[in-house]
Order: structure tokens, then sequence, then C-alpha cells
DNA sequence: ACATTTTGCAACATATATATTACATTTAAC
DNA sequence: GTTAAATGTAATATATATGTTGCAAAATGT
């Protein structure tokens, strides 16, 4: 599923995928393939994306829906 | 650094590693490695994790020293 | 409309999370 | 103190996240 979350969170900073990628240390596709839904993330680099968007994990990447 | 939460979350529960493991769907070595702090664990398995001890990514995963 | 930036997508290479098996060490029960 | 369960650790194998390069498509600005 994409992560619309954290695409939300991107473009209110006006950050590109690019520029993203480059704070966090990682390829421009990485982060198009964690928007897109279609990587599973290490938990280090969900918590760099964190704080280079200033959120915490709840914020980008827990779903309530999915917490039983 | 070890994850020291996890471990607490994970005796409350009255779970052992190897249990907290098959619930998961990983082994033992794996639980025990991202517990001693030696692995990076996938977004999905931190999930999964949050999910069978009842807590969230925040609860076990993030720590408020480090978001800057 | 054109130019530039941004994003998507594909193929291949590499690094690393995870599995499996086995054995050692610690911990808990008796 | 012995036994069994729980945990640590190591070697090798496999799956997959991530990098790199390149090109296409879409979006944005002028």
């Amino acid at each position: 599923m994409k992560n619309i979350k954290l695409k939300l969170a991107r473009v209110e900073k006006d950050l590109s995928q690019d520029e993203l990628a480059k704070i966090v240390g990682v390829s421009r596709q990485t982060i198009g393939l964690i928007e897109s839904g279609k990587y599973n993330p290490s938990l280090s680099l969900c918590i760099g994306i964190c704080i280079a968007l200033s959120r915490t994990l709840n914020d980008l990447f827990w779903d309530e829906e999915i917490k039983d």
C-alpha cells in the first residue's frame, strides 16, 4: 500500500524525493519505492526519514487500521 | 544499542524469544539479535512485533533521545 | 509550446536481513 | 547440584533492500 503520509510530510517540507534522499543518505529510487509501497524499508532508514521530516515513527509508518 | 523496551514488553507478556518468534513468523535468532541491537529489522517485522506485543512503533522502536 | 524539474520504471550488482543448523552458556525448577 | 528451558553465538545459504545507471513519462514554470 502506498505511504501517503510520508509523501504529504515530504511535500509539506517542500522537499523533492531526491532532496530527501540526499538528506537521509539513500538513493532517490529508494524514497520513491517506499512512498509507492513497493519496499519494506529498514528501521534505521525509517528513523532517518522521520528525523529529516520532524515526525515520529507512528506519524509516518504506523497505520491505526492495522493495529488489530 | 540494545532494545530494552522490546525485551520488557516481551517478558511482560510472558513470552520467550522463541514464542514471540513463532507468533511473528521469524526465527528465534532474529528476535534475539533485534533485542541485542545487532540487527536492523525491516519495518514490516517491527510492525508484526508491535501487534504481537500490543504496542506501537513509538513504544518499542522510537527513542526520544535521538529525535534531534 | 518549450525547458526544466520531478517522478516512474527497468536491469543488473551489492549489501545485509533473515533462515537454518548446531553448539555453548546462562537461567530457572526441582 | 542436576536437568531442562532459554538465550547467545557462529557458519553458511538465501531472499530482499538498496545502489547505480539510464531512459521515459509526468509535472511545473516561463
